[in-house]
DNA sequence: GTCTATACGATGATAGAC
DNA sequence: GTCTATCATCGTATAGAC
């Protein structure tokens, strides 16, 4: 093949403008211009726009997903083997630390975070039925884990309330920029570690509510 | 005029379309047939097809804030007068009660609900400067409020777990319908009320987490 | 197999007739 | 105020060059 990284170029150039202007403003012809490649290329290599962003997510979520059930087990591996249970605090520590390290500079993952965090505000978006499928088993055995290390709450009360932890996750993935009310002196250019912290305070001590 | 209620006709049409589908995969050929007017009339009448949504957004939310900002109001004079600081779950609950109301059968404003969920998710999106700005004198006293009932955090800490709870919100209010992962045995219709008290019992705990 | 040029129907928007 | 005509641009499809 004359451009052997044409397919390349186009998933990049996607995950830019998919991520800074969202799916439906974003047209092809800005795709292509940006990858120096032809209209028609988009067709060719993926079939549809829509193809064009499944292709987009799994050229990332995969690997992702392979480091947080990789760490999510290990966890369970080792307090198995010590006789304890999870704590709460870790079992979410797995999922989301992986998760916002992806916005450290030059992971070249920036974008995708961003673009994960507005595909889950989209119900009924093409790109929630894909990302759930790929998913499910992660969040399955998550859901598992913690229900092992909250054994006092029913799994009505541990559903909604991942549900809401979730929310908050999918919020700030989406939210680099300030577009919110900051106050003057508020500094929200916080090291990623620092903000996995500050996450995990908030979203364990939710999660370990006594009702 | 002719169409006396052709405006409203056409708003009721686009916050139906806009919360089921997305601002921008709405055409306003959909909206038109479905109000019965004619193509130019949103044109006509708005402006634009974003000045439609901004209209669509303000019917809805300047009432709504005009609830939650009293109920805040209220608390806090009620707490002064008996030398009392505001407990953070009525705090919160001035803002979460009033929004997820919205969502009873027959309020009519249910489409609404939905639509902001998923205007808080575009960052960049046309209708957040319009959002924000409607939202800043109710977020600058809530913020206040909450530094009154936590005065051991700090600022920083303070915003970001506003943050956090905020995300949790605009969640739920996206996702009426399943389409995240449920576990056969969870039910999630639960009734408005309840949902309340499930959220505060969880964004409460979050808010007051010990570091 | 890859890629390009081109065309088609639908969209948001606008100008001007009535 | 309302409607028709019109325009640039959108996603997509296809024929054919290399």
């Amino acid at each position: 093949m004359s451009q052997p990284d044409t397919k390349q170029r186009i998933l990049c150039a996607a995950e830019h403008f998919f991520a800074r202007d969202g799916y439906h403003p974003t047209s092809l012809r800005s795709i292509t211009t940006e990858a120096k490649v032809n209209l028609a290329a988009v067709n060719y290599h993926f079939g549809s726009k829509e193809s064009l962003l499944e292709a987009v997510i799994e050229r990332r979520l995969n690997p992702l997903n392979e480091i947080r059930l990789g760490q999510l087990e290990a966890l369970l591996e080792k307090t198995e083997r010590a006789g304890e249970t999870p704590m709460c605090r870790e079992v979410l520590r797995t999922f989301v630390e992986p998760t916002l390290c992806l916005r450290l500079h030059g992971s070249d993952s920036e974008d995708f975070v961003a673009l994960i965090g507005r595909i889950l505000a989209e119900p009924r978006g093409v790109a929630m039925t894909i990302f759930m499928n790929h998913m499910e088993p992660l969040m399955n055995r998550l859901f598992q884990a913690l229900a092992l290390s909250l054994p006092e709450w029913s799994r009505q009360t541990l559903f909604w309330r991942v549900h809401f932890a979730f929310g908050s996750l999918s919020h700030i993935m989406r939210c680099h920029e300030r577009h919110s009310i900051v106050p003057d002196d508020v500094n929200i250019d916080v090291p990623v570690d620092d903000l996995v912290d500050i996450f995990l305070d908030f979203a364990t001590a939710g999660m370990e509510a006594t009702q």
